[in-house]
DNA sequence: GCAACACTGAAGCATTTGCTTAACTATTGC
DNA sequence: GCAATAGTTAAGCAAATGCTTCAGTGTTGC
């Protein structure tokens, strides 16, 4: 589910924010609300949650809703997911690269 | 120089078109000239051009050109820096989480 | 020389994005 | 009950994005 191109495009496309990142950001370092994740940045509330909405969809964040606070944090299983992806090209280019040399070193 | 938040938000958002990403990852097989980069994607040669030009702003991929053809490889430098970028912030999480399975497995 | 090739650059255009404001709903504290 | 709090939703708008076409430039092969 999490590996599924659609998917892995709607992560990528949350990180694509300078807003989304620091608000990913401050989650790493633990849950918060949505006033709290909008305090330090620049844009109206209303801004912050449309945000939050896509980081939601993307997967990369999960919220629950109690009385009238939403309370957010990541899902780490997102960020493997986007990690595994770069993580995978950086290592079949790698490879190549090794298999060149060891190519270089016998002829 | 790769780590500066610049360069992290072309970066990310280099990698958030499914285009683009689908050129990372026939590049990460090897060097591709733009019309072999073009060739599998559905859009004008131009399309493709301009897909790379911000592939290689972004830092994620080096061009150079010999006679007339321009060839393009991955730097795996920049793929590290964006895997770098959110590995952090999952471990951060993840060390939180263990704190926090510490502190009710004492009580 | 000159045609085919491999791009490159500019202009234009529809769509998407990232906001804003304003009006609204649902909780909470007193 | 009712004001303050916390968030939601819709409408609107300027700017950015992802294309297109078309008209180039420089390179190569014959």
């Amino acid at each position: 589910m999490l590996h599924d191109p659609a998917q892995l495009d709607l992560m990528f496309q949350a990180l694509a924010d300078p807003a989304r990142r620091q608000m990913v950001d401050r989650l790493s370092r633990g849950p918060a609300s949505v006033s709290q994740l909008a305090e330090p940045l620049a844009m109206s509330l209303s801004a912050v949650v449309q945000h939050l909405n896509l980081l939601e969809a993307s997967g990369l964040v999960r919220t629950q809703k109690v009385g009238r606070v939403r309370t957010c944090q990541i899902d780490p299983r997102a960020l493997r997911a986007a990690e595994h992806w770069i993580n995978e090209r950086r290592l079949s280019w790698e490879r190549r690269l090794d298999r060149l040399g060891d190519f270089l070193a016998e002829s």
